[in-house]
RNA sequence: GAUUUUGUAGCUCAAUUGGAAAGAGCAUUUGCCUACGAAGCAAAGGGUUGAAGGUUCGAGUCCUUCCAAAAUCACCA
């Protein structure tokens, strides 16, 4: 029974008792730091019905409150706010019943229960990825961790685009211009090495185009003209029939970035249960537009293309497949969602992270699968985030000033190095600590400085802030884990017993509230598919601990319950912060 | 032009989803290392929450109209 529950019932008593009048919901908050006071109830919703002024209503409950709950030992009104009093003994006994479990917060999934389904990342093949692509990446991957952490289960997907005119470009510049070049045999990661070749393909494009222009023709017909474009086209009409050699090729190529791929996965610290290939998937879909055909959910104009109306609900005529009967990217999509609850069949719902840019796209895609009457297309959740600017302006591939993933990682972790060193606290590491240590500290600086921010706002990636490790940032929260750690190592005494009857503190007080609203922060997030709730609530937690640390005598206590307690104290702090972190896909320390 | 999203301190971001006097960090200024770790703490200055109306006991948050920025508006993905 929660602190909540157990106010929300007796106030609800209260108000039956006093005015006769039975209430179904209470609003409570933090009291503000101004006023005497631990929890707040908000007596306004109640002054319409039970007609009286808050002031009188608010002494009437807190008085009842006193005469009967002793975990409320005061209280007082201010206006229509009841800021009720709670015991020190309420939050000694609580605490008790908190210390010693290492996840406290995280709710195992029911059985039974459906599954959710998150996609995130999605790469085309043809290129790294790059900062836009972290940004996605750690979002689709904290949100999976969240919401398992209340109590759903969850597969992590991506779908890779594995087809198309971008792959083909690549293949094409290979065939031409690389020798042969292989990953092995340039050292080269194989998105980099494929990527590399796009570019080349691009180059010798445009090198075409400003011929043909030349020649006379207009920039668009130089465009479709120039044989680079032909040849690539002509490529991916040979993988569409099959033609051996391309299909050879395309695996090959694919693979070596499928492999660079996975090392940059791996250092970034995500996973996934699945994998959706759109060369299976590019088909799907189709026979659901016959289906929706047939139930009048689509119409199909004479020359053969099948679309949709959704003019009655404010949107637009979207075609879901072309005239030529080939696939457009809504029905591709369409058809996926439907093979997924296929393959899972346990799935009721899906969260797709995928850019701003899509909102439209997704929005379509929803009230399609919704019209064509599939019970989970309620459930589907747009993990819609902005883009990622630089302070010189937005990243642009032609004009070289895309961040790479993996650079920006060796970057972050190099100036863990940096910094560490400077301070000089790493006496007695050996190399291969340190090398693990930086890059816990850099690539944790990088994480909690893209989820901090709400995802759905575009965001400024400083890279030099970024490798600020003061203030609200990820290394300031894990240096603070590791002190905890510090202090466990010292506390030579056993700390799992209960201790009670203890007066408290303020900050011991304002501690053990803040570990207290961990688990209500987790269904918050899960809720609103948003990490930052998670990293503010993190940093609010470590500078409340700061506070307390630095004021307030832990190790050396007199009083050896006291100490005990301030020692229990912190390590449910640190194994929260763990926890959070862990929900931000962040490791933490145990020195640094 | 239409639609969607965003606009909060000089800068980067919060604000328990409608609650009390809008909070942090960076930057600027001032104290605190012989203490359980100073990657820290304590404190100062800095705000008409883009503007104007409206709803409400109560608005940064909801509604309307402007202003600004971004995204989208393909038989592309």
């Amino acid at each position: 029974m929660t602190l909540h529950h157990t106010l929300t019932t007796h106030i609800q008593k209260a108000v039956l008792e006093l005015f006769n009048i039975s209430i179904e919901k209470v609003e409570f908050q933090a009291t503000r730091k101004e006023f005497e006071g631990d929890i707040t109830m908000v007596v306004f919703p109640l002054v319409k019905a039970l007609k009286g002024n808050p002031v009188e209503i608010g002494n009437q409950i807190g008085n009842y409150l006193v005469a009967n709950l002793n975990e409320v030992s005061k209280f007082n009104v201010v206006g229509g706010f009841l800021n009720i009093v709670i015991s020190d003994a309420f939050y000694v006994e609580f605490f008790n019943t908190i210390k010693n479990n290492e996840t406290f917060g995280f709710v195992a999934p029911k059985e039974g229960e459906k599954a959710v389904m998150v996609e995130y990342s999605s790469p085309n093949t043809n290129k790294p990825l790059h900062l836009g692509h972290i940004r996605n990446n750690l979002l689709g991957y904290s949100v999976a961790e969240i919401l398992k952490a209340s109590g759903k289960k969850v597969y992590k997907t991506q779908i890779i685009n594995d087809r198309g005119i971008h792959i083909c470009k690549s293949m094409l510049a290979w065939q031409k211009f690389g020798n042969g070049q292989t990953p092995a045999s340039t050292g080269l990661k194989g998105d980099k090495l494929v990527g590399n070749f796009y570019v080349e393909f691009d180059k010798q494009y445009k090198k075409e185009i400003s011929e043909l222009i030349a020649q006379g023709k207009t920039e668009d017909e130089a465009k479709k003209l120039a044989p680079s474009i032909l040849e690539a086209q002509q490529m991916l009409l040979d993988w569409e029939n099959g033609k051996p050699e391309v299909i050879e090729l395309w695996k090959t190529m694919n693979q070596w970035v499928y492999d660079g791929f996975a090392q940059t996965y791996k250092n970034l610290g995500v996973d996934f249960d699945s994998y959706y290939y759109e060369s299976n998937t590019y088909l799907l879909g189709k026979e659901v537009v016959q289906f929706g055909l047939e139930k009048g959910i689509f119409e199909k104009d004479p020359d053969g293309s099948v679309w949709i109306d959704l003019t009655a609900d404010g949107l637009d005529r979207k075609i879901v497949l072309r005239s030529d009967g080939t696939a457009v990217y809504m029905t591709q999509d369409i058809g996926t969602a439907i093979q997924r609850v296929k393959d899972f069949p346990d799935v009721g719902g899906m969260v797709y992270t995928v850019g701003n840019e899509q909102d439209y796209h997704f929005k379509v895609l929803f009230l399609i699968l919704k019209k064509l009457g599939f019970d989970w297309a309620d459930s589907l959740y747009h993990l819609s985030y902005g883009m990622v600017e630089l302070p010189s302006g937005k990243m642009k591939s032609r004009e070289g000033t895309v961040v790479d993933a993996d650079d920006l990682m060796a970057e972050m972790t190099t100036t863990a190095q940096t910094i560490s060193e400077e301070l000089g606290k790493l006496d007695g590491y050996s190399e291969e600590e340190k090398a693990v240590l930086f890059k816990t500290i850099g690539l944790g600086a990088l994480k909690y400085y893209m989820l901090k921010v709400d995802p759905k706002k575009q965001m400024m990636f400083n890279p030099e802030e970024s490798v600020d490790f003061a203030g609200n940032t990820g290394p300031f929260i894990q240096y603070t884990y590791a002190r905890i750690q510090s202090i466990l190592r010292k506390a030579d005494f056993d700390t799992s017993i209960s201790i009670s009857g203890l007066e408290l503190h303020e900050k011991e007080k304002e501690l053990i509230k803040q570990v207290q609203l961990f688990p209500e922060v987790i269904q918050n997030a899960a809720e609103n598919h948003s990490p930052a709730l998670i990293a503010n609530y993190t940093y609010d937690l470590v500078k409340e601990f700061n506070s307390f640390y630095q004021q307030v005598s832990i190790l050396g206590e007199e009083n050896h319950d006291k100490k005990v307690f301030r020692v229990q104290l912190s390590k449910s702090v640190g194994n929260t912060i763990k926890n959070a972190f862990q929900l931000l896909g962040i490791e933490v320390p145990e020195r640094m």
